[in-house]
DNA sequence: ATTTGGTTTAACCATTTGGTTAATTACGGT
DNA sequence: ACCGTAATTAACCAAATGGTTAAACCAAAT
């Protein structure tokens, strides 16, 4: 086996044990039998289980945030530019469907302790304070309605992520089964969208 | 001491103990000590661990479902009964601020165990439906934008609950203390309202 | 005062769990 | 072939954890 092989193994059985399972859930030997490797491996290679959870946790991070930047980069007037973000970021979250819930929660017990520090993963703020402006400014030319930005920014969030953390009781609710849910989700884009959009017409 | 004192609040201290960490981050020698009582007690009023989790959970369900119905019962016009139900929900859930995530969360590992048969709470689901249809027949007659009733439903409950279930990350990206992040909370409802209020504007 | 019933506690138990260790194996360089 | 280093494993360990037990406590009824 290559080297980093098995090292590769161990963070794949992590992530997916842990974003299912959550850290206080998950066991190492769940981890180590996921991975086809002995319980020991796991500490040669990270020290311990709390680091192993802080790297997963890193990088489910990364894969939910970061991106959000792109989309928000370029120029376009506010209401393209804010139904791109949709659309980039739903099917962003799509790709990794379990990371909201996870991230949420594994957050909502530590407080701050390990979460991005302002300088080190700063840019989504700084990015985002540049979008309140930009909408501000929007607002000031009339060209959307004047919506508290943090509530519309909460609200574009809202509809985004939500899906994605409250699936079971979407299911439950309006009685979806699996295949039904998968369509729902194949509409979303398009029904966020348009949703948003009409909540951007001026009055 | 009362008879029923000691259940009670092995009951609160659990409550509130499951609500912020979960079943797997719970140990019960902490809810023995937040009610003051010595652990074999959690077992003498309480079978087990998972047995107390159930009661527990199952109130937890009660104080964030049923309630939808009242609101949802009355035969307003639509588009006032869907704001009647946003005003009405934001509300139940403020005072019930950690409940949505706990019960998502645990919902997400246990699919559908122990989780309400259509039977049992059923009113939710017909409810639902009810309601459903009723959007379609203001859209057959024309007084709101046809989203499908699913989406729409879903989009109301998004707006709704995703600030609670969110808040850690709302408050890290958008730079909120607490203080900030309460004001939020107060200004909520109405900025719900009037953004769904745009929504079903007819285009 | 004694009994009786539920209540409470300290001590205990078996299992699980994160983590360690010492020995074994695999392997590239010489 | 041999050496040295990294990789891997089985066995082990101490602490934590859910759960049990037997004895003590206490209040009301007799």
């Amino acid at each position: 086996m290559d080297k980093s092989d098995t090292r590769q193994r161990i963070i794949e059985a992590a992530r997916r044990i842990f974003l299912q399972k959550g850290m206080a859930g998950t066991r190492m030997q769940e981890i180590a039998d996921a991975a086809g490797i002995n319980k020991a491996m796991l500490h040669y290679y990270f020290r311990s289980k709390e680091q192993l959870f802080k790297l997963v946790f890193a990088e489910a991070v990364k894969e939910i945030f970061p991106k959000v930047e792109k989309a928000l980069a370029g120029d376009l007037p506010i209401r393209e530019k804010l139904l791109a973000f949709v659309r980039a970021y739903i099917s962003q979250i799509r790709e990794h469907p379990f990371v909201p819930l996870f991230v949420i929660h594994e957050l909502s017990n530590r407080p701050t302790e390990f979460f991005m520090e302002p300088e080190k993963s700063g840019a989504p703020q700084k990015m985002l304070q540049k979008l309140m402006q930009e909408i501000i400014h929007a607002q000031q030319r009339g060209e959307i309605p004047d919506y508290p930005p943090q509530h519309l920014w909460v609200n574009i969030l809202a509809l985004s992520i939500f899906p994605f953390i409250a699936r079971p009781l979407i299911q439950q609710l309006l009685q979806m089964d699996d295949k039904a849910f998968e369509r729902f989700l194949e509409e979303r884009t398009a029904q966020v969208a348009r949703f948003l959009d009409q909540a951007l017409r001026i009055a």
